[in-house]
DNA sequence: CGTTTGCTTGAAGTAGGTCAATGTGAGTGG
DNA sequence: CCACTCACATTGACCTACTTCAAGCAAACG
């Protein structure tokens, strides 16, 4: 697994996925990133009710969102990957509505709150960037939502592990149809909306049918192309349209409705 | 129903609910805003697809997202009540991935896609309220996102319709427990994810045990106390968090990380 | 080692889906 | 005015995809 290392920072190794960065931009993010710290697994990032802190990048390791009720239940909205953003969701509110907690041991940068500012006023680019990413999770979101919502049970597992392999590749190039999933049958569960001991029956009739083989904690998916099928699935990690776009700063825009042409991934 | 007639744009009203608009932001909004236009029940404002097209405020009717698949069924995603902003999610995509329709008659306001690189740029406080919109759009789907996942059909049920009672209370203060639901049965199992039919039993049900009243196509909800304790119901469309924002242009601020504490709903 | 955590498998129950039929306004054309 | 249609609500009978409950294993871990 390569690290690009022409940053020190991580979240401007993240956000340069999707535009080149300046110095400037660079700089700037240097300068607000607070230390880095890991976190074990099990531990919480984020706990319901606590004031919004500013968003962080998963340097390493796996995080989720949990939303429990009362009843002990818990359930998995969101999985976080090595390298994404987390708490875009929140900035909007005063308190965060969900628990973060980390899946596996890992790292955590913090960009702190007061970095927001000026980051909008001085770097809108990287504004409109954090807006895109937002946007893209909502995507996401809604997909997630739309196969709970619709999918029988076989289709929102296939369709589960699909999300997760596309997003590992786009991390992860040339990612072949095996990865780890380090989530027990009691996760997977929470996360597609079903029971550990249904989902287990699954994965077996998968493994039968030939479909998948699991090493624990890797799975490999034999059949990658009939289940995209099952479930209509459509890879919606590739694009991200930065064409509308400020341009970074000291690139002469003045503001005014010209669109220069940023460049595009 | 009473608007704030002080602000002549669709957008700017809308976005002083949350701050203050300066009047260099209102003219700016203004001047960009292309010219609002109606749409009939059942048009489409966006398709699977599509360009992406900038932002839009729903001026006034109702707009649904909808995914269909394959087979001819569609689900609803999210509701647009008049006065919400529309397309933020799909501004990191070149393309739309979902389907947004006009679930009543209705008026649209189109801001531009060019419009948005000199509003990150001139304008940083809006980029910032427009980023904050969308985490409030993410927050409250992944809402519906865990009550498709875990809870049983009747408190799905119930969840949604306290879900739209709380918006629709939000743009109208003071709105007691009647409102109008402009949803068949059939789009509301869409929305709930299940079928129409036991969406009719499950709404028979509630009005025999005096959970409810309908009349078409108003429904008032004679337990909502009760209903908001079964499904852990929590209202988080009130607060939104705007300490964070960078001042507006003019009042000073220069990009230090120093925070001026702007104003709080 | 014993304990815990997670996987596996079966038997039984039920929430919610499917199918099918009937009812009911709200247009629309004559 | 009536007849026809069409979209939507209603209701019952049946069925199954999932859950729940219960029990036995395997591997990891103090």
């Amino acid at each position: 697994m390569l690290m690009n290392d022409d940053y020190q920072s991580c979240l401007s190794s993240r956000l340069s996925r999707f535009v080149s960065l300046t110095q400037a931009e660079c700089g700037f993010i240097q300068e607000m990133e607070k230390d880095e710290h890991q976190r074990r697994k099990g531990r919480p990032v984020i706990s319901v009710g606590d004031a919004t802190e500013g968003i962080m990048v998963l340097k390493a390791g796996w995080a989720v969102v949990k939303a429990d009720s009362a009843d002990g239940r818990s359930q998995i909205l969101r999985v976080y990957l090595p390298g994404e953003v987390m708490g875009l969701a929140e900035i909007g509110s005063s308190h965060a509505n969900h628990r973060v907690i980390m899946q596996t041991d890992g790292t955590i940068c913090p960009f702190p709150r007061r970095g927001l500012a000026p980051l909008f006023i001085d770097y809108p680019r990287l504004g409109a960037l954090l807006t895109a990413l937002g946007s893209l999770d909502q995507i996401a979101l809604r997909h997630h939502a739309s196969s709970l919502g619709s999918m029988d049970a076989s289709n929102k597992l296939k369709f589960w592990l699909l999300q997760l392999r596309s997003r590992l590749e786009v991390a992860n190039v040339g990612l072949g149809n095996r990865f780890r999933v380090p989530f027990s049958q009691v996760e997977i569960g929470q996360a597609v909306g079903l029971t550990s001991i249904y989902v287990n029956k699954l994965l077996r009739k998968f493994v039968d049918n030939g479909d998948i083989e699991i090493e624990r904690p890797y799975f490999r998916l034999l059949k990658r192309d009939e289940w995209e099928k099952d479930c209509e699935f459509v890879n919606a990690f590739h694009d991200m349209d930065t064409s509308w776009f400020p341009s970074a700063i000291g690139e002469g825009t003045t503001g005014s409705a010209d669109l220069s042409a940023p460049l595009r991934a």
